[in-house]
RNA sequence: GCGGGCGUGGCGGAAUUGGUAGACGCGCGGGAUUUAGGUUCCCGUGGCCCUCGUGCCGUGCAGGUUCAAGUCCUGUCGCCCGCACCA
């Protein structure tokens, strides 16, 4: 009784079961003919390619993905089909393109899985790879698979490992401002007669090494959570607590591997100056390095008798030239000085108020200092002296100032800082103003100009004050200047004078300040005003803090004198003085703090490290890399007080002998135990970028003839990748990268020359006027709006994509429905690459029907026989010509909705008047890099075999004709005031007199012209006329 | 607060150097085809007007520069992203 209803639909139109088959059915000849396999130096393929030296090369790169147990999202396809479209792109236009795809495999959810259910997370991560394959092999991608690895590979990871000694067994010398091996180090020393090594003990010589290596064990405040027996996150510490089950959280601290990344600050930093990048990205690297530049000074201490500190207490401070105003001072609650105080008991100091504080500031973590910024603090009962004043000054502690930057410890300044200023207004310190700003600068020197006094009636010293004002800001009078300027002034106003209008103000800042000053300050007589001017006290009142640039005031000793000095030049007098007398010194800071790498997992790269019987760590040798995890059957961490890494529990792995971890230095049977910690999951993508090159290399982590080809003195040629990783990895990476280079084992000094941030996919979603978020299957349309169950109204706004909005867009659903084909020219006409964009499935309706009918208009839907045109309509070979021409460009800027909104006209155009065979390869050849299957059947269909090498992977880009990119005629647009009149047709070699001609002939035109007068005409060639006409 | 960026039809967006604003797609309206429709084809589609004219208005808002401004300048409002007590 099924009565199947007859289908119209002609039996070989473009649809989702065809395009499904077309797509595998070539997925499947690409991998059987190795199509998109590209050959190393000196490399024969299977297929017996050999390399070709003589072409280019071009290494485009994508973010590899974590692979997740939910699959792939959206937002991968849509940086990897924009780098698989350059790809393609490259390799037709006969490029030896690298295009490779690999997994970051290490990581949290899957220990997470195994802690869970007792299976060892490889088989879990396996599959999720496997899964995440399989998606990725259905975009039709041209990677070259045969160089995937996955960073849990122990042929990757021993490398990685290798790395990590290479960057232990090397030291930054910033003489040089490059890392060089620890033995020159060594070297250097021992033939140094003057160096202190040669008097050094055993001990004392190890520490000196051990103290400059560029991977180093340190301590670190971390949070720890005894129940969980883990580190955790600052973002998973809520209120001393642990956001997973609430346990309390301690901050302790704890010895970590550390990199000194911080020696490479300055080349981090400057490297990004070549570097094509997005600003946004150098900027947050920027900011995350943070250089600044300033100097150190000493304050004396008193009242620290007989305590065992130093004798003064250094600062950093980025404004030297206001250290006359320092009233105060502060250091952070983990500084030496306070923990020195709190250890002596001193009489008639309250300790316990101190301790209480200290104790508090201790286990408040990061976030909660965050959440509230209301000022805390206590005195510490020290003082200290001014060095600039002279004065004694009190010495605060408060958890505003922190201990990893500078000295921990600061000169508060609050009259021109404003954390500085909320402290002392809350605990009454005192404020004294030591710069003026500048453009009032010169009211402040009349003020302390008595000669005003003498000046008659209010109206009178008005004036002069704004004649004065006008002459300094009009005529840029110099300070020295100002008592002949003032003198100017005073004697054209004689005392009973009328005062006539102002002669050089009522202009910009002077009326500004005028206004602000002295009329709305209602001051009655000079002397007010005079003391007004006199009094700093005045500029507090027009706002907060003054932090911008001014002039030094107040600030002046025997030693020095700054008044008057702009900021730039009194921070330069200030520093010169510090240096001249000892008490400071130029300083640069930083905020980039040395880069913490161990983790108390499972999941992560052993390190190549163990510890001899007096604690001492030593490098394994090479030979025995990798250091392979040990199968375990309990991956949860212990409970205790001390981090204990679940490799703790391997004890059959972590003892061993010296001469089994290849350490020379040991007697071979010497027992050593191995480091438990593993690496973090930044370790294994510090470097990748480097094996895709030279996957198969057992020798090395990167040959030099793989390098010198792929990586070149530049690098990456594209990396496409997210935003969300725009510092961490990305300055990582940097950092591995110029270690490898100052080694010797790259030549370029940066990993990838040219970056690209994809745009965050996001969904349409439903808010309420509240702003509260709708899932979308509970909104209903309703009268051309939206409603949500209870009949609400809502508003269409867009969010991220989340499973309680119920708006995730699952990839394969897209591609059963449509093909791949379209998923992908949708998500590259969505937008711009960069841009943030709203998924609309409805919208890919257009796309498909873009395929459709550039499949209708070469083959027919009846028959499923091509359908060719005999001869080219030559408008049509016209508007290919122009395609051509424009799709290239564009694919180079990466702006690929402009390529295809331009080929979906050529499709509109061509699907009237037909294409010949050779219009239809021309046109296979630009669509295939962004549909690759259906290029690939076309291509196929038009009489090339795939299969035997003749793919339209590798065929060459097609060319254009410039003569053909210009029409015979051209249509002008004639505007006559700027606004659009007429049109006129001219040739279009037309020279400027003919289309200026052809315009005033214009009937049109003549009549608006009609008793006018033509003032001027403008005639850009080729693109429009303007007639200026009254 | 600091840094980066963005405001163009009902929606996504185009306009590379100041030179015809709204390419292209969705949606919508009309028509065709049809053994009913979804995923076919063709035409139309920024707003306004009892004036339908190659008429007026129009790129967040207010000014300015220019023969000419989405584009440049000044101010202002709004939104997004990142950082955030770094002295």
């Amino acid at each position: 009784m099924n009565a199947r209803r007859p289908d119209n639909t002609p039996p070989h139109r473009y649809n989702a079961a065809l395009a499904g088959e077309i797509e595998t059915r070539w997925q499947r000849v690409w991998a059987d003919a190795g199509t998109y396999r590209v050959a190393n130096p000196g490399e024969t393929l299977p297929t017996g390619e050999t390399f070709d030296a003589t072409k280019p090369k071009f290494y485009c790169l994508d973010m590899f993905p974590y692979p997740s147990g939910s699959g792939l999202h959206v937002g991968h396809p849509e940086g990897y089909t924009a780098t698989d479209i350059v790809s393609r792109y490259k390799r037709m236009n006969g490029f030896n393109v690298l295009h490779p795809m690999g997994f970051d495999a290490f990581g949290l959810p899957a220990e997470q899985h195994a802690i869970n259910t007792g299976e060892h997370p490889a088989g879990f991560t396996r599959q999720t790879i496997d899964t995440f394959r399989r998606q990725l092999q259905r975009f039709g991608f041209g990677y070259d698979w045969s160089r995937e690895f996955a960073t849990i590979d122990e042929d990757y990871y021993r490398w990685t490992q290798w790395i990590f000694l290479q960057i232990y067994n090397a030291w930054f010398d910033h003489d040089a401002g490059r890392a060089r091996p620890i033995a020159e180090l060594i070297e250097a020393a021992e033939s140094d007669p003057d160096h202190a090594w040669h008097a050094m003990s055993p001990g004392e010589r190890r520490r000196f090494v051990d103290d400059h290596r560029l991977a180093y064990l340190g301590e670190q405040t971390v949070n720890w959570c005894p129940r969980l027996g883990t580190v955790l996150a600052n973002e998973e510490v809520i209120d001393g607590r642990s956001e997973r089950g609430g346990h309390p959280v301690l901050r302790k601290p704890l010895k970590q591997w550390l990199f000194r990344i911080t020696a490479y600050a300055d080349r981090l930093l400057s490297g990004l100056d070549e570097l094509d990048w997005p600003e946004s990205t150098k900027a947050q690297q920027r900011e995350w390095i943070g250089r600044s530049q300033g100097a150190e000074i000493d304050f004396e201490l008193r009242g620290v008798d007989g305590l065992a500190v130093d004798p003064s207490l250094r600062v950093y401070t980025t404004r030297p030239d206001t250290v006359f105003g320092a009233t105060y001072m502060v250091v952070a609650p983990e500084h030496p000085l306070v923990e020195e105080v709190l250890r002596s008991p001193r009489d008639a100091t309250p300790n316990d108020k101190l301790r209480a504080y200290v104790e508090w500031a201790a286990n408040r973590s990061d976030l909660e200092r965050q959440e509230s910024k209301d000022k805390t603090g206590v005195y510490t009962g020290v003082d200290a002296v001014n060095p600039a004043t002279g004065e004694r000054v009190p010495v605060w502690t408060s958890d505003y100032v922190l201990m990893g930057y500078g000295f921990g410890a600061i000169m508060a300044v609050p009259a021109h800082d404003d954390r500085d200023l909320e402290f002392a207004e809350k605990f009454g310190l005192e404020v004294r103003q030591v710069v003026y700003p500048a453009p009032l600068y010169p009211m402040w020197w009349l003020g302390t100009h008595a000669e005003l006094k003498t000046l008659g009636d209010s109206a009178h010293w008005r004036n002069t004050v704004e004649d004065f004002m006008g002459l300094v800001a009009t005529n840029g009078v110099a300070e020295a200047d100002y008592p002949r300027a003032l003198e100017q002034v005073v004697t054209n106003r004689r005392p009973g004078e009328q005062p006539g209008e102002p002669s050089l103000s009522g202009r910009g800042a002077v009326r500004m300040i005028w206004t602000e000053t002295i009329d709305e300050m209602k001051i009655g007589s000079p002397e007010e005003f005079l003391d007004r001017m006199r009094s700093p006290e005045r500029v507090r009142r027009l706002g907060e803090a003054f932090t911008e640039p001014g002039r030094a005031i107040n600030s002046s000793n025997a030693d020095v004198d700054l008044n008057g000095l702009n900021t730039q030049d009194a921070k330069a007098r200030t520093i010169d003085w510090l240096e001249r007398t000892g008490l400071g010194r130029r300083r640069t800071n930083y905020k980039l703090r040395d880069w913490l790498f161990s983790r108390q997992r499972y999941w992560g790269e052993p390190f190549p490290i163990v510890f001899d019987e007096h604690g001492q760590h030593h490098a394994v040798g090479e030979h025995t890399l990798p250091v392979a995890l040990p199968e375990m059957t309990d991956y949860a961490p212990a409970e205790s007080d001390d981090p204990q890494p679940p490799l703790g529990k391997a004890t059959g792995w972590v003892r061993l002998t010296a001469g089994e971890a290849g350490v020379d230095a040991l007697p071979a049977d010497a027992p050593v135990t191995r480091e438990t910690n593993t690496m973090p999951g930044w370790a294994g993508s510090c470097w990748y970028h480097l094996r895709y090159a030279d996957r198969d290399n057992a020798e090395n982590a990167i040959g030099p003839d793989a390098d010198a080809y792929w990586l070149g003195e530049n690098g990456v040629d594209l990396y496409i990748g997210g935003a969300e990783h725009a510092v961490l990895h990305l300055l990582y990476a940097r950092f591995w990268h110029m270690v490898l280079y100052d080694l010797g084992h790259v030549r370029s000094s940066e990993p990838y020359r040219k970056l690209f941030h994809q745009g965050l996919i996001t969904s349409f979603a439903y808010q309420r006027k509240d702003k509260s978020l709708v899932p979308v299957d509970q909104v209903i349309e309703r009268d051309g709006g939206f409603v949500d169950a209870d009949g609400e109204p809502v508003f269409q706004t867009t969010a991220k994509m989340s499973k309680s909005l119920k708006n995730v867009v699952n990839p394969d659903e897209i591609i059963d429905r449509f093909g791949a084909d379209t998923f992908r020219l949708y998500e590259m006409y969505m937008g711009p690459l960069e841009a943030s964009k709203p998924w609309n499935t409805d919208d890919t309706i257009g796309l498909f029907r873009f395929l459709q009918r550039a499949w209708r208009t070469l083959v027919r839907e009846d028959t499923g026989e091509l359908s060719l045109a005999d001869t080219a309509d030559a408008g049509t070979e016209k508007l290919l010509h122009r395609t051509i021409a424009k799709v290239g460009p564009d694919v180079e800027r990466l702006s690929f909705n402009t390529a295809i909104a331009a080929m979906i006209e050529f499709v509109n155009a061509a699907g009237k008047t037909g294409l010949t065979h050779d219009q239809a390869d021309r046109f296979a050849r630009i669509l295939a890099p962004f549909a690759p299957h259906l290029g690939e059947e076309l291509w196929s269909r038009l009489g090339h075999d795939p299969a035997s090498g003749d793919s339209i992977a590798v065929a060459p880009w097609p060319n254009f004709d410039d003569a053909m990119l210009v029409d015979d005629e051209a249509e002008i647009p004639v505007q006559i005031l700027g606004k659009l009149r007429a049109r006129v047709t001219v040739p279009s070699d037309a020279d400027q007199k003919a289309i200026e001609a052809a315009a005033m002939a214009d009937p049109r035109v003549q009549e608006l012209l009609k008793g006018k007068t033509v003032r001027k005409v403008i005639v850009v060639p080729g693109r429009l006329v303007n007639i200026v006409a009254n």
